[in-house]
Order: C-alpha cells, then sequence, then structure tokens
DNA sequence: GTGAAAGCGCTAACAG
DNA sequence: CTGTTAGCGCTTTCAC
C-alpha cells in the first residue's frame, strides 16, 4: 500500500497541509520543516498521488493523442513532435490508434474525455460527430496533418500540401513530362482532395490538358496501392511520370516499376508526396516532397496547450513541404511504346 | 463546468449511488429508473468522471509505455502491439520516449509511478535503478525487445534473437562464405551482445574462425553505423559477405555499398537483423531476419495485466524471429581483390 | 509558517 | 431495489 499525505504528516509531525506544500510548492514552509517532512516521505517512499491531485485541481496533466496507425512512419514523427512539445510543457500523452475506424475513433474519444484529459491532437478518421462532441464537452482539441470540413472551430496544423504537389508537379513539367500520372486521385463521384487540386492546377497553369484517365485512384491500403499502380503503369505504357500521392503509393510504383522491368528514370520517372527512410535507400533514390510531421505534432500540440486563449488565426496553420530531389526522375524521352 | 453524479441524481430524482450503479453497472437497478437516470445524464451530457473512479477504486485502468524512440520501425510495430492488446484488455496507454538516456527514462518511469497506472512496459535504456524503484513501488514492469541484467523478478518478452542470427549465419555459411563481418559487434572490451554470440557460435560450429577485423562495433545512431560500414568495406575487400545486427547498420551497409559501387550481391553479399518496410523496396530486396515486433508488444502487455498474478516462467519470453531470404546474398565468389 | 477542515467525483458498504 | 454515509489522496481557504 502506496504511502499518502497522511502517512508522511504522521511520521514528520507535522499537518498533512504542510506535506501538501511541500510537493505542490504552493505555499511557504519553513526550511527545517521542509526538509522533517522529505526525510518521512523518502523514508516511506511516498510520491504524491497524480489521481488524488487531479481529482482536486480538475486537471490531468495529460493530453490524447490519436492517430490511425502509429506504425507509420510519418504518423510516428508526428506523434515523436507532440511527445516532445508535451515534455516541455510537462504533460503526459495518452496513445490510441484509430485503425482509420471511425467509430473505433469515436470510442476513443469518448474515453478520453472521460479521462478529463487537458485536451488531445488528432489525426481524425473521417467522422465529426466524435469531435464536436468533445469540443462541445470543453475538451480542447487541435486536428494535425488532415483537417474535417464543418470544425471551423477546431485549430488545424497541416502541411503545405497545394504548394509540396505544386513544386513537384513544375519539377516534372520542366523536365519536360507531359503525361504525368497522378497515383491517388479522387474515385469518380468523390470530392477531389488538397493535393490532386494542386496538380491539376499546375497542369493548368502550364498549359497541358489534363487526361483523366492518368488520374488513378486508390484506397490507402497496401492492395490497393499495389493493384492501381499496376494498372497504370500496364495499361499506360505512354506515361512518361508517376506522381504518387502517399508514400504507400510511392512504394507500390517503384515495386510494380521493378516488376515489370522498368528502369527508372529511363523508361518512367517516380517521385512522391512524403519522404519516408526509404526514399533514400531505393535504386535510384526517389525524389519526394518531405512534409514537416514533427513539426506539425509539436506545433500542434503547442497550439492545443499554450495557445487555448488567444483566438487562432482563421484557417488552418500550414508548414512548408519541401522538394527532395533525387535520382527518380529524368528528363522526357516520350514514353514506352 | 462538465455534470456530476450528483447532477444527474438531483434531475433523475434518484441518489447518487444509484446514478454510481448505472454506469459503473454494479449493483442493480430497475428498468424504469435506469431509464430515468439514463436520460438525465443525456440531457446533462454527462460523462463518468475517471478521475474520481480511479481515486475510489485505486486503479486508474491504463499502463504505460516507454520505448528509447517511436519513429523507430521496430519499436512504432512493438507500440502497436502494446496498444492492441491494451485495447482487447479495456486499458489505455500513457506513451512517453526515452531517447535511450537513462536519466530521462528515471523521471518518465518516476512519474508513471506518481500516476499509478497500473503498469509499465518498456524497452530499457540501460540503468536498472529506475526498474528496481517502480517495481519496488509495487508497479508491475514488463520489459520487451530487451532485457536488463540482474532484474530476474521483471518478465521479459524478447526475441529470439540467438536462433534468427544463427540460421542467418548458417544461411551465408552455406552459400559458401567463410569471412563473413559482423557489423554491430561489442567495442573491445564491452560485453559481448547475443547477437554476435550467436554469430561467434555459429562460425565455431562449422569450424570458421573468427577474424576479429571483421567484428565491426558502431554506436546505434546513423553516423556512427554509417561510419562502421565504410570503414569496414573500404579496408576489408575481401569480405564476401555482411551480416547486419540493426537495420540502421543495414541501411548503412546498403549505402555504403551503392556509394563504393559495390555489386550486391556479386561483390558483396548483405544481410541485416530487423526486417522493416524498406528491405522489400531497395535492390536488390535485402535478406534479412523478422522480429515479431507487434506480437513482442502485444504479449508483453498481456503478460503485464493478465499474467500478473502467476509465478512467471524462469527466465525471459522468446519469440522466433524468422529468416526472410530475398536477393541481397549469393554464393561467395572469393570477394574483391 | 502551520494546522484543521472541507470537498473535488466517485464507489462500496450498510441500512432500509 | 434504492438512499445515506464514509472515505479514496490531495489542495486550499481560513484561522491561529
Amino acid at each position: 500500500m502506496a504511502a499518502t499525505v497522511k502517512d508522511v504528516a504522521a511520521a514528520a509531525g507535522v499537518g498533512i497541509a504542510t506535506v501538501s506544500r511541500v510537493f505542490s510548492g504552493n505555499g511557504a514552509v519553513g526550511a527545517a520543516t521542509r526538509e522533517r517532512v522529505l526525510a518521512a516521505a523518502r523514508e516511506l517512499d511516498y510520491r504524491p498521488s497524480a489521481v488524488g491531485r487531479s481529482l482536486k485541481t480538475r486537471r490531468t496533466g495529460g493530453i490524447g493523442l490519436v492517430v490511425p496507425d502509429v506504425t507509420d512512419p510519418f504518423q510516428a514523427e508526428l506523434a515523436a513532435g507532440v511527445l516532445a512539445c508535451a515534455r516541455d510543457l510537462g504533460e503526459h500523452v495518452v496513445l490510441d490508434v484509430s485503425g482509420g475506424d471511425p467509430g473505433r475513433e469515436a470510442a476513443i474519444v469518448e474515453r478520453m474525455v472521460g479521462q478529463r484529459l487537458d485536451g488531445v491532437v488528432a489525426v481524425p478518421a473521417g467522422d465529426r460527430a466524435p469531435w464536436a462532441a468533445a469540443a462541445a464537452a470543453g475538451g480542447g482539441v487541435v486536428f494535425a496533418d488532415r483537417a474535417l470540413p464543418g470544425l471551423p472551430d477546431v485549430p488545424a496544423v497541416l502541411a503545405d500540401d497545394a504548394a509540396g504537389v505544386a513544386s513537384l508537379a513544375e519539377y516534372l513539367l520542366g523536365l519536360g513530362h507531359r503525361r504525368i500520372a497522378l497515383l491517388g486521385a479522387a474515385p469518380r463521384g468523390r470530392a477531389r482532395g488538397e493535393r490532386e487540386r494542386a496538380f491539376r492546377e499546375a497542369l493548368a497553369a502550364a498549359g497541358v490538358a489534363v487526361d483523366e484517365e492518368l488520374m488513378v485512384a486508390a484506397r490507402p491500403a497496401r492492395d490497393s496501392a499495389y493493384a492501381a499502380a499496376a494498372g497504370l503503369l500496364q495499361s499506360r505504357p505512354d506515361a512518361t511520370a508517376v506522381l504518387a500521392a502517399t508514400h504507400l503509393l510511392g512504394e507500390a510504383a517503384v515495386l510494380v516499376a521493378r516488376e515489370l522491368d522498368l528502369r527508372v528514370p529511363a523508361d518512367v520517372s517516380i517521385a512522391m508526396v512524403g519522404d519516408v527512410a526509404w526514399a533514400e535507400l531505393c535504386d535510384p533514390p526517389l525524389t519526394a516532397v518531405a512534409r514537416p510531421g514533427r513539426d506539425i505534432g509539436y506545433r500542434a500540440c503547442e497550439t492545443l496547450l499554450r495557445d487555448r486563449n488567444r483566438r487562432g488565426p482563421a484557417g488552418p496553420v500550414r508548414l512548408p513541404a519541401e522538394l527532395v530531389v533525387r535520382g527518380s526522375c529524368g528528363p522526357c524521352r516520350g514514353g514506352r511504346r
């Protein structure tokens, strides 16, 4: 049984309030008394209970972090950023993964609210209801990496993917490519994402017509990504460059290209959004847009904890994404056919 | 201000105990009364406070997880396993990263004990003091992925690296290699790790003498790994195979080999311990020993939560590591010189 | 500077 | 079945 203030007070021959003062730092305590208390505490191996304290102060000193999948390198970076900021600000972090499932996410958020965490940073799965509820319940919420439409009051910290994709598209265009495929477009009928919009705009700005068959959709899973890449590379040998919208899609493109014995970049140029560790290891190293996952996490946590009072800026914060040129893109040579 | 049992009780016209019974599930409540309580709760947007409950029940329903770096793919897998098990058992997880720094780790553990978590799963940084203290304070501790000598009472769930390295070494030996370098041996004078011992034993069993200059040490950081790999590959062109003890070292070997224009596996065979995503993406795909990170995490958490009572087995649990043969190792062709 | 007492939100006897 | 009561460990007035 762990020792309590009461035990320490008794052992030190003081009142419990004094013990509290010593450990919470609030209120003045005489030097001699303080020593006696500390000695008694050490003797009893006393550690203040965060639970008791939280009940009284109505603050847990912890925040929640919910991401679809910690195993994803980008999300792991983001988590590391949140953890770093939380440490700097003296908070702890309760982590949970949603698997991208709105139902699971809702349950997680509900639980975190019940835990009375000081707020939660999230890469939301898609459903806005749980977040609206959490915000209504008084818990602070900040989105990271992606925001949800229809929740303008929830601050968001995102990567500037529009700029990132634009610079990548311009780079490809500058290399002479005209038939550039986008791996990871929206399925027919669904709303276009930010990356796709930026891509289309870049083409338009260069006076290049969009070939809708080069806008390939895929679900965010390995098998679907692979199927999409295989379908594209096999059916359109005239495509001279592939811009993968995610690192999963980029991985699929690299794998399929190898399977098909395509030389990169001689037969086809490949680039992707999201600069993960293997980009530098594959042969040739992959050109990519580096998204600042760690910074996004740090900033999101900071926004949650520090900027809670001041009104956030109108619209989400955007952190710059940087084009990292490696060897996977070359001048356009007309495609293979 | 969040609603409390008292508010709900008043609104529903019942006693607070009844409200508690409805939400905690303990004790029977009449159907009609339950409905009234639920209605009142919904009306007030009431959520039971985990803090109040924890104070009373003396259980937080949460565990701690401390790893050196969530950004490491293996540790991320391990974390995912812990998270999965915790979810299955209804616990939440407080995550923190030590950066491999014993001081930081000690502070983290100390805090977690103060939080009255039900236990902690850890990939320990090296210092045993904080863990001894935590165990003494009554918190359960389970090590994952690596154990600390001198703490026999702390259960551990590890990969069977000895078997993994042995099978990898035998594979290389079977390919005819005799001058096999081990990237990631212990520095001169420090105790040999399990992987190194297994490697030496495998050589001995095959009647191959150990060339101490092929046992290369490196700190677990990218720059050090790279330097070690570069030093080895440049100074010993007669080495025909490299066994990297970690994925960081494997990465370094691949990078240096490319830098030096060595063909893999024609000029040198490369293999590593730890099967990360990029192993399949690099060219040629890397042969590796897959360590079951997720299972280790799951099992460690399970051991912490479920098996607390039964005496653990003597010695750590070992989960099998599996050799995944890809294209980076070929028959020995005598080295380059 | 220090102690006594009240109470944070909840659960668990114990009565009724 | 349901209400009353007594704390869980801590912080915080309020007196002294």
